[in-house]
DNA sequence: TCGTAATGAATTAGCGTTAACCCTTGTTAG
DNA sequence: CTAACAAGGGTTAACGCTAATTCATTACGA
């Protein structure tokens, strides 16, 4: 059974074998405008038989929409992303959307012609995790200009007066730094993050706890670093030189403590016992690892999901609603890196 | 500066205002046909002017390229998935190709829609790991039939004439086995996975290694489960019921393998000493579990980039070239939790 | 008997771009 | 002086689909 026909199958190969017009096989297939059933039924026949597959490219010249979103992300083998994308795409799909996927690599210029290409490819709506700065943000007015809703995710730009679904950073510092305070820890270090509005955030979390219990930290405490696992073991080596040594670290995220943790132990300390860890994203195998780490879960999959709802809802609405921000609380997840050793 | 054009910049606005012809402007734009330098820079200019964007979408329906790819994944979740998506991500884009992404959670009926609704959407190519049965395979029929290149991962499938880029699912158990051998163990037992055919390949291989050592091994230490790490915690809790009690378990995967350590732990073994564990799949973190874990290293940022590489040459292709298998000899990444106990 | 609806379908005109071909000029060779 | 050609650009007709409009029927009530 050979397959002979190389023209692929389209309306008109329908419309032409039953005898009728092209817009009546569409009307047929969009379930629009008043088709006899006799029609209906020889056309949903002939399709079926033919294999007939709409040609979306089409559709949406005309229509001028593709319902295919963009997701915009730094890379996607950090967990977080990860889950983040696939509650995403699992949000999107019974609505008929797809998902373009795009990392940077935490390359602002990558972004911007990423962006700009979907933008070309004329999709239906934007998320985003940014690696712009602050003071380059041209791209957003080319989406706007483009009058193309978006939703930014996990790292706000303040003043962009644009959607925003993230967790609460400050409150990510601030649940994490008490729970090592409510265990007894005093000297309570920091390895920070490199991202400013993010690692910030959570910063002034851990100090806003520290402040509020009255416990006052050197400022070489405080160790700024990268968003892995290698510049967490670099920060934890600068940290173990302190004197006083730190009872206590609360990192930038997970990967961040997980380096941390691989130097506490490498120097021969206890974990728990002379320092404990806390980090932040609860990602997978969290509770696997050498020592089971104390966390803040960022709830990835509830930011994808709203995001995608919130984009949702803002495509194809005329009026431009005002944006919206919403911020998940995030939820302290205890385990055996930050226990009390009584 | 209020934006009060809504209608978007067009060929047309550009040749209207120039007093020249669409063509015209469109040959500017791609650098085809005989063009004036005159003429040429005056389009350039006013078309950066007016921040002209192609449409895409209009290009693709004559031309008939959409320069995006399909990827279509049970998930983005497990590690190596999501490194297969980023290295083929990483591949396209200096190529000009975007890639949408779908993930079917397993499920071969959403697989098979989001393949067609792809199709409809006139993707270039696909990249798929699929979770088709070998006895239902129309949508592999139904993608020849639009003469759109494919390329499977991971996930083979036997007599269907198509390439397919992974890993060397035999050598693996091979791999796993005799090193567990060469630690010294002798009853060694197997958690396998769900999926008939790589389950199966890793299975032969670890049958293999014991045949050439001349191991002999009850078949009820062979436990078939799922590739999550809950499937491997009960896989494990079934096995410790054996006596003799197995000292080595090749692990299906990594997450699998987890799980397994965790039961192990549970029931006060010590690991390694009275059971060795190895795994597959060399996930991020495996180096920093409750025990290191043994692994065998999938190359899977091979496998995706190979994928994409493999497609791209395909793709625009009149001639069918003949498929092409490409097997990445896996590699044994020794760890804690298979070191011999002296 | 005619006007008025309702029904079912065809016509027309794009969507924004490109492929294929055609039409002017001016220049050059014979 | 004219054929031949190149340079630079225009015309026309798609690509496959849909929105808007128009056109035949048939049916119905007054």
């Amino acid at each position: 059974m050979v397959c002979w026909r190389v023209m692929p199958v389209t309306m008109l190969t329908i419309a032409r074998d039953l005898n009728i017009s092209v817009v009546t096989v569409s009307k047929v297939l969009r379930n629009q405008g008043r088709i006899s059933e006799a029609t209906r039924e020889r056309v949903l026949r002939r399709a079926k038989e033919l294999n007939y597959q709409m040609n979306w490219v089409a559709r949406s010249l005309v229509t001028r929409r593709t319902y295919t979103i963009g997701l915009v992300l730094p890379e996607f083998t950090h967990p977080f992303f990860a889950e983040v994308a696939q509650a995403v795409a699992e949000t999107v799909r019974p609505r008929g959307y797809h998902m373009v996927l795009s990392c940077f690599e935490e390359n602002p210029e990558i972004e911007e012609n990423e962006i700009d290409s979907m933008l070309a490819r004329q999709i239906d709506g934007l998320i985003i995790a940014t690696s712009q700065p602050p003071e380059h943000l041209d791209i957003f007015q080319r989406i706007r200009r483009r009058e193309v809703p978006y939703v930014l995710i996990d790292r706000p730009i303040i003043g962009l007066h644009a959607c925003f679904v993230g967790v609460d950073n400050q409150a990510i510092g601030r649940l994490a730094t008490e729970h090592l305070i409510d265990q007894g820890c005093a000297r309570i270090a920091h390895l920070r993050g490199p991202d400013a509005r993010i690692s910030e955030a959570r910063m002034a979390g851990y100090r806003q706890a520290l402040a509020k219990r009255g416990l006052r930290i050197p400022g070489s405490y405080v160790v700024e670093g990268g968003h892995r696992d290698a510049s967490g073991y670099e920060g934890m080596k600068i940290l173990l030189k302190e004197r006083p040594l730190p009872d206590a670290v609360f990192c930038f995220n997970d990967p961040v403590a997980i380096g941390a943790i691989r130097a506490i132990l490498e120097a021969g300390l206890k974990l728990p016992g002379d320092i404990s860890v806390a980090g932040s994203g609860n990602i997978h195998y969290s509770d696997l690892l050498a020592v089971p780490l104390t966390t803040v879960d960022q709830g990835s999959r509830r930011i994808g999901a709203l995001a995608a709802e919130l984009l949702m809802a803002r495509i194809g609405v005329k009026t431009s609603i005002k944006p919206e921000t919403i911020l998940i609380p995030p939820k302290l997840v205890e385990r055996q890196s930050t226990h009390r050793i009584v």
